[in-house]
DNA sequence: ACAAACGCTTACTTATTAGTAAGTAGTTTT
DNA sequence: AAAACTACTTACTAATAAGTAAGCGTTTGT
């Protein structure tokens, strides 16, 4: 729901209406809606970890490995969504520090995964560069996120476009 | 405040206590919240209008031009803003159809101007691209959008890397 | 077998939300 | 000078928000 509408355009009670429990019953759980998201932070972070894991262990080529962290944004476009992150971006200021904190975190670790893959890449001569692998991370990392965002408002074929031209900038 | 702390994270009361007026009198001028941001909507789009004809009859290099635009979104870096697009992206799927419609008209607005100064640059030798320009504008647009929200994450100077990085790409 | 903990429900509260209806000064039009 | 309009205020409403307190079966550990 934070993805599809928003932080602040969902309620407990609505969360409570798609479970068929009661209000009280999901306050239980996530004393606050600060709390709540936090959660998801928090997953969203142990399952960048272990996406971390597995692609360092994986045996393929840098390329499949980036192809990978793509197919989860054409995934989010496919599901009319937009990335944790963009979805709480608008928001961010209203957020208890603790919660940015984490946040603050995410973010590190999603760009550091992309930064270690584009690494990889041009060790191998699949990926070609000239800025660091840092800074060729933001630059994709804006392009998608954004990208999600704006597929949304343009329609779906601009993302696409997107995730194409990404690649082919970076493949000789 | 919508570029501050996005669309449902202030209600009519914080704008008349800001202005020192009652809620009422907001509602006098903007029935509806939509109206409200409907209006906002406008006058993005008739600004991007006006600096689109003053960009045409400027007598600056197009690089020049780009800059103007880069400013705009490193003044909303300084003053922890968001552009209006990526504010109401998380919310965009619980705005009104005659809302979301406006929205893609400064969408197209914004695109249309950069692909221009872009398309200006490359037949004046000032910037070098593959892409053709909607689709370098896609990138360079994404880039700056999802810049300024990671700003505000990550720290004001990565928006400032993005930007250097850009123009650094596109001069040759 | 008993106690504690768990995961809820029922039943609230308090604050805030967008939005409205009626009235009122001051200004403008006719 | 009367009528109409503008830009509000006062005083609301109905709905919804997040959050809580008390209770109640069921499960789990000892």
């Amino acid at each position: 729901m934070i993805q599809q509408v928003g932080y602040h355009a969902f309620s407990y009670a609505d969360i409570a209406k798609k479970l068929s429990i009661k209000n009280a019953a999901v306050h239980y759980h996530f004393a606050a809606k600060a709390d709540l998201y936090e959660s998801i932070v928090d997953a969203h972070i142990e399952n960048y970890t272990q996406i971390g894991q597995q692609l360092r262990e994986a045996a393929i080529p840098a390329k499949a490995k980036l192809e990978k962290i793509f197919d989860r944004y054409t995934n989010l476009v496919d599901c009319n969504r937009i990335c944790v992150i963009g979805a709480i971006a608008s928001d961010y200021t209203t957020l208890p520090e603790k919660t940015r904190a984490k946040v603050a975190t995410l973010v590190e670790h999603v760009l550091k995964l992309v930064e270690k893959t584009l690494q990889e890449g041009k060790k191998n001569a699949e990926f070609t560069f000239t800025e660091t692998p840092r800074v060729q991370t933001l630059l994709i990392m804006t392009n998608l996120s954004a990208g999600v965002q704006l597929a949304r408002i343009t329609g779906k074929k601009d993302f696409d476009t997107i995730r194409k031209s990404i690649l082919k900038q970076l493949t000789p």
